[in-house]
DNA sequence: TTGAAAGCGATACCAT
DNA sequence: ATGGTATCGCTTTCAA
């Protein structure tokens, strides 16, 4: 129960004997120091274990070594993922993360926008999207200095630091391979016509199926709630009006599953037994945004996009920013990963 | 891009018309202030737009309004859930969160109690199992005086303060739903035998099997692998040997997909056209930790639970223990919530 | 009930 | 290349 004495640039500098003045300096990097008084003071820091206390550093008008991020909804597997992979990364770093939520359409983003900024953050990442509030959020981060990166699934259009997936690469890796495997007619299922990573996706379909001289027929675009019912459904009357079909890419891993459904329903899988579990007429691809794709044991070729390697690409970016805010604007990309149904 | 100028409590103080120690007292009601002196201070502060410098106040001593969070692994759904509600709620008592990631075993637990401790938190909650490290957890949050609770979704035995869910009783709610529908021969599929987790649960659905007075044999209790087609292969095997079995509980979400491709299998199901899914004749029920079962359009009987409603306790059992650090030990329960097969 | 003043720990300006 | 010291914004005795 001994409250262990706190250590302080003081005991530091009289056990090195030197100034405060020299062991800031020290430990900032800043003036030059000889080497030996480097050394002499790192040896102190060393055997005391001391560390910086960041309040007193923050409020002399130092770096707080922590980087505020608001996300949307935490609850979504993809932005779980995303934060994971961002801690991580500044953990490693040294950094720390002050953990904030948005609300699913934005509405509070502003407000705990303010907060981090009161709070003292050296940079804010927003993940999600910020529905109207992205000009707002840009303009105060702006007047308070602080660095501001925003990170979505889709390509929310703006003039802002801006960290998302390829959604467009996504569904033309996919879609490649299904041609690549032979397949020629090729359909899509899922998703609804208002969702503007539906929009980059479908886009990628088609773009490619083009490219690839193959049909594409606007009939060939099913539009499906989110589950698996629908999209078993959906996919029921795609093949029954379309037979032809020998391809379709899926929207995400549960319109999958329930193609997979809609497949065996319509008959064009060989059966219900496990042990032919894995033949199948019509091929499935879909695309993964979180580890999903290992859970299914369906035969499906996902596009993944990786919410972890997006914490890390942000990770990266907001350090940079951190460092040099005075870089021009930039909209890094994620590439897709692609994973082939065994 | 004119930077906002900063309001402290010497501006207060000078617009009141009394000294910074009044707005300070004020600020944390703490010594007697006239309930005149208070108002004109609140009016100050409201408008000057006054917020507290928690760099300044941590370091003078005070409080720092943060409470740091260490989950095992953030890619865990539940655990996701669990930081979102906790968030949440943290948020609207204007606290925050400073988020670090303990690794799955635990194994970065201890380094990243010392960095919240000398960062500077209120509170500390570790959610995930903290493996070995536990009473050195607990030791060195003690001896810095800062409050630290531990959740987990098993009951690790320990002498901490804790929150959990209740396995247990999310068994016995489960099982008698079955027995109240009917059922009465109920097994057991899924899960690992080394998991505590699945020990508590199993425990629930034994001790509720005896209680009405029906049969429990251990060969109705199968285990299995963490996949679909593992959890199906069990299934089919469990039921060739006991066709009489009318209800099985599954260990999680992902095994009750699983038995229910078994049942389709075994034939136990009437078939697989979409019409008649939802007729069956063996019984599911399953445990949801987190919003899956919402995904899945099978006929299965939920105990759920909230990773978000253990969010809001852990919230709660915290704040108490920052304003009073002095009480007892102090195990939290969080009761199961049970959705019916539709 | 309220005020004056001494720090908390680190930084940076100004000397040396 | 180093050292003295005022200062950041707030909390907390101690006095009045």
């Amino acid at each position: 129960m001994t409250m262990a004495k706190k250590i302080t640039i003081n005991d530091v500098a009289l056990a090195a004997g030197v100034s405060v003045t020299t062991v800031s300096l020290v430990l900032s990097g800043k003036g030059r120091i000889s080497a030996q008084t480097g050394q002499r003071v790192h040896n102190a820091i060393e055997e005391l274990g001391f560390v910086r206390n960041r309040q007193a550093s923050a409020l002399r008008g130092g770096q707080t070594g922590v980087i505020g991020l608001i996300v949307s909804d935490l609850a979504q597997a993809f932005y779980a993922e995303t934060t994971s992979g961002l801690t991580e990364a500044l953990e490693s770093e040294g950094r720390m993360v002050f953990l904030l939520q948005g609300g699913r359409g934005g509405e509070h983003m502003l407000a705990r926008l303010n907060t981090l900024i009161t709070q003292g953050v050296d940079g804010i990442i927003i993940a999600g999207s910020p529905g109207e509030a992205g000009a707002a959020l840009r303009a105060r981060a702006q007047e308070a200095g602080i660095p501001l990166i925003f990170a979505s699934r889709a390509n929310y259009p703006d003039d802002n630091d801006t960290v998302r997936p390829d959604n467009m690469l996504a569904a033309q890796r996919v879609t490649e391979h299904l041609i690549a495997q032979g397949h020629q007619r090729i359909a899509w299922v899922g998703g609804e016509s208002s969702s503007l990573i539906r929009a980059e996706r479908v886009g990628g379909y088609c773009a490619t199926l083009l490219k690839y001289g193959l049909p594409f027929h606007s009939e060939w675009v099913a539009e499906c709630g989110a589950s698996q019912k629908q999209a078993a459904e959906a996919v029921q009357s795609l093949l029954s009006l379309n037979p032809t079909i020998d391809a379709i890419v899926c929207y995400n891993g549960l319109t999958a599953i329930g193609a997979w459904f809609g497949l065996l329903r319509a008959g064009r899988q060989t059966g219900t037994g496990l042990d032919r579990f894995f033949e199948q007429q019509v091929a499935l691809a879909a695309f993964a945004e979180a580890r999903e794709q290992g859970q299914y044991d369906i035969p499906v070729t996902w596009a993944t996009i990786s919410g972890r390697e997006m914490g890390y690409l942000l990770a990266e970016r907001i350090l940079q920013r951190v460092d040099d805010p005075e870089r021009v604007l930039h909209h890094a990309v994620l590439p897709p990963g692609l994973v082939v149904a065994p």
